[in-house]
DNA sequence: GCAACGAATCGAAGCGCTTCGATCGTGATT
DNA sequence: AATCACGATCGAAGCGCTTCGATTCGTTGC
């Protein structure tokens, strides 16, 4: 193994001065900089990490809780965590995997042991249980979704109950009077997961703003389920004409179906969605969309967790305003 | 911060018997170890990772290189990283995130600055470019997937080989004469991904062996391209009678546009695939397969890079026999 | 009764790095 | 000419842990 002693011995300084080289904590003159670098190049030395974790008191790693049960939602989870993984390395961080199976005290066990500077912590839920020992954990922690009690945590989101009202005021400012929300699966309603909760509240709110007649609807994946759903949206309430669908997973289903009725979107109604865009591209009608930013939102959350690790800084929720992407599936009325 | 000394100090002993406590290398009486013991619980003390580290050249973290791009295969994807990190903390070891993206050279980093005492590399290629600079890592290192090229490499997989004559005899003793293979996409055999290729191996050797006219076709996802490739598969051989098929993203759809034709499964086909069981099971018929043993290889590769930190042991390729789950999609002809 | 032994424990020497003075020129300021 | 400030460099003191002798003491064997 090469230490930065015989990187020292090599370039013809003190040890002290190559970590400086390697820091930049001190000014270094030009040409002992330039051999210095050298030797290190020559020698092919890497920093041993544990070495400068113990001398420095910090380890230069991310601890990231990830949610690894085989969700819906599996491919948006992949592109937080590359996102997150690719920002922290631009921080010059690494990123070390806990899994929210493993349950809490992991993220306790990581910072104690200096394996990790900070935590961020994926998919938190309205009333999640982890919250409390979050708020105990003596490093910073930011969160990728807003949970009902955030006091004393810092929090990235995208603004769910502004994604709720634009595609409200979208469809709306169509000329639509009687729309539908089309929600997330009820298991998600039950978990209490607060992004649909939030859309929803948006959804109420606009609607309601606006005097508009609301109908919503949860809907489970599986294609009888989807046929099903539509089913109740369009004979229970007649006349809607917008379709508003918080629910990825049922997407390509729910427009198949509609195919299979001669429903022609957007002539006989328009749908809008909040899903990534790469879905809402693929679909067999591309999808006028809101997508949840996920590479946004990851590298927020790094620059926010990184920030605070070596600066103190209030505690922040951070709420993304969504975007809208027209790809034709809505239509004036 | 809680140090080894003030335990020592705490239970009335010297940090060595503390060091000794932890780790079981030299035997302590049962009194000591119970005070120990106790003052570790009522200090809460959690051993500093990166002295533990310096100090004994072990950072018990194994770096795993993750393919993060969006793919198909996500849900697999994440199956085999919750499994390989479950296993890692049974063995007392933390996962270390390394993006495929970020490039070779980083399993080396981590490496070489003792980030990590080893690598797991998921989603190898038959001509994989990782393989070379792999090979020049100083730690041991685990793939899965098997490259062309693994002399000198550690591999664990399914046997796909095995699963391609499986599938072929599964159906040919049912009694169908006329199978046909629906392959991955184009793009995943033009990548040179090698288990779709030592499928594909596997299915024609089986049928040569049992005389058995074949067809093999590539399949994009998509509800067209679906429906294009059943097109040909159904048309230019008449008289197939089995399907096998080796592409989860267009199962769903290729049922679909089954039923749609009016062509029963499994009356009028047999369908059996090469996919996770839960995808299997969900579908719209539950269909006979082979899975995906993702959490089985991956706590294989876990403890085959485990035992490789201690001990030398020869490079070694272990693949998995695939194993045949019927539901119902297969029947005799 | 004494050497020999093993179990239990301690002290101290690192592991490779960061960082805090301290030192030494050199040029600018008085 | 004496002083000061500053840039560049070095030496040494840890950071918290593991591990290798060394030490102590109660047993055992003869």
């Amino acid at each position: 193994m090469i230490t930065i002693k015989e990187v020292a011995r090599h370039a013809g300084v003190s040890i002290s001065t190559v970590s400086y080289v390697l820091s930049g904590k001190r000014s270094i003159s030009e040409e002992t900089k330039r051999r210095v670098e050298q030797s290190i190049a020559a020698l092919g030395y890497h920093p041993n990490a544990g070495a400068r974790a113990l001398a420095s008191n910090r380890s230069r790693v991310l601890g990231l809780v990830v949610p690894l049960r085989s969700d819906q939602n599996v491919p948006v989870v992949m592109q937080f965590v590359s996102s997150i993984v690719t920002s922290a390395r631009d921080h010059d961080h690494d990123v070390l995997l806990l899994t929210k199976e493993a349950g809490p005290g992991e993220a306790h066990r990581v910072t104690a042991g200096s394996m990790a500077d900070a935590i961020i912590v994926m998919d938190v839920e309205s009333a999640d249980p982890r919250v409390p020992e979050l708020r105990t954990v003596d490093a910073p922690v930011v969160l990728l979704g807003v949970p009902d009690d955030h006091e004393g945590l810092s929090c990235v989101d995208l603004d769910f109950a502004a994604a709720g009202r634009r595609m409200v005021s979208h469809l709306a400012d169509l000329g639509h009077r009687s729309i539908a929300l089309i929600g997330s699966p009820p298991a998600v309603y039950e978990r209490g997961t607060s992004y649909a909760a939030r859309l929803l509240a948006g959804f109420q709110q606009e609607t309601a703003r606006r005097n508009m007649p609301v109908s919503v609807h949860s809907c489970a994946p599986g294609y009888d389920s989807v046929s099903a759903c539509l089913d109740t949206v369009l004979h229970q309430d007649r006349g809607i004409t917008g379709l508003v669908v918080h629910n990825e997973a049922v997407l390509g289903q729910l427009l198949l179906e509609l195919r299979r009725r001669s429903l022609d979107v957007p002539r006989d109604l328009s749908v809008i969605a909040l899903c990534p865009d790469d879905v809402a591209q693929s679909l067999p009608v591309p999808l006028t969309s809101i997508s949840v930013p996920a590479r946004e939102l990851g590298a927020i959350a790094v620059q926010m967790v990184v920030t605070r690790i070596t600066q103190d800084h209030a505690p922040e929720v951070r709420l993304l305003q969504p975007r809208l992407t027209e790809r034709g599936s809505t239509a004036a009325r």
